[in-house]
DNA sequence: TAAGATTGAAGCATCAATCTTG
DNA sequence: CAAGATTGATGCTTCAATCTTA
C-alpha cells in the first residue's frame, strides 16, 4: 500500500505548476503594465499578430492562440482598438472574417514591451542552467499537447 | 547579433508554460465539474483545508495558498458554504480571524474529487518518465519561489 | 445548414473603502 | 494605528443566443 505522499506526487506537481504560473504571470503582467501600460494579455495579442502571416489574425485563430473564447477576444480587441494599438481589417475573400492588425502605435508598443519582457524573464529564470531551460521548454511543449482524449 | 529566435527562447518557453497551464487547468476543472460538480478552485480550497493543522485555515492564509485576494476568498467561501461544503469557524483567541472548515459533505466531496483528479492527472502525465516528472516537479518548485526582487 | 463574429446576461475576480478587533 | 475580513463598484471572461455571410 503506497503512502499518500507518493500516490499524490502528481497532485503536488500540478499544484506547483499552477502556483508557478500564477506567480510568474502576475509579476510579468504587473511589470509590463508599469513599464509600458499594457497587461500580459495585450502583449500576447500584439505578439501573435506580429508573428502571423501578413501580420493578420482572424478572431477565431487569435482566440485559440490566447486561450480565450471568440466572445472574449471580440471585447479584448474592442479595448485595444480604443487604446489605438490594433485595428480590424475585413477579409476581402470571405466577408464573415475580420482580421486583427497592428497599428503603428501597436507595433511600437510591442517593441517596448518586448524589451521589458525579455529583461523580466531573464531575471525570473536567473539561476537556471541552459540544460534546465531546455528541459523546461521540452516539458511544457509536451504538456500543452498532452492527450485530450477519452 | 543573435537571431531573434535565440534571443526570444525565454519568451517562447514562458508562452508554453502559460499554454500548458491553461490547457491542463481547463481540462482538469471540466472533468471535476462533470465528475463531482465542483470546479478546480473549489477542489484546491477543500484540499488546503484538509491538509491544514486542525483542518482550519484563516481567510488570509487561504487567499495566499490559492492565489486570490482576501476579498475573492470571502466570496468564494460564501458560494461553497451555500453549497454546504464548508463552514466558517470563529477563532476563539482572536475575534478578527475566521477560519474555513470542512463540513462532512465537504470532506466526502473531497474524497470523490481526489479520486477523479488522480486519474485525470495520470492520464495527462501519461508518457512522462519518473525522471521527467521529478525534473518537472523540481523546476516548478524553484520557479514558484524565484526571486520576486526589484 | 454551418462558420465566423458579435452581443446580452451572468459569474467570478480585483481594488479600494469600510468595519471590527487587537 | 495595524491586521483580518467583508462589501460596493468595476473589469474581464464565459455561455448561449443572434446576426451575417458561405
Amino acid at each position: 500500500m503506497p503512502r499518500a505522499s507518493s500516490r499524490d506526487a502528481l497532485i503536488t506537481t500540478f499544484g506547483r505548476l499552477v502556483e508557478a504560473h500564477d506567480v510568474l504571470a502576475r509579476r510579468l503582467s504587473a511589470s509590463l503594465e508599469l513599464g509600458c501600460g499594457i497587461p500580459l494579455t495585450w502583449f500576447e495579442v500584439l505578439l501573435r499578430i506580429s508573428r502571423a502571416d501578413q501580420q493578420l489574425v482572424s478572431m477565431t485563430v487569435l482566440a485559440e492562440q490566447v486561450s480565450l473564447t471568440t466572445g472574449g477576444v471580440t471585447r479584448l480587441l474592442d479595448r485595444m482598438i480604443a487604446a489605438g494599438l490594433v485595428t480590424r481589417v475585413p477579409c476581402p475573400s470571405d466577408r464573415r472574417i475580420s482580421y486583427a492588425a497592428l497599428t503603428e502605435a501597436g507595433a511600437a508598443r510591442l517593441t517596448e514591451a518586448l524589451a521589458i519582457h525579455r529583461k523580466d524573464l531573464s531575471r525570473s529564470f536567473d539561476g537556471f542552467s541552459a540544460i534546465e531551460l531546455a528541459q523546461l521548454d521540452g516539458l511544457m511543449d509536451r504538456l500543452r499537447h498532452a492527450t485530450p482524449e477519452q
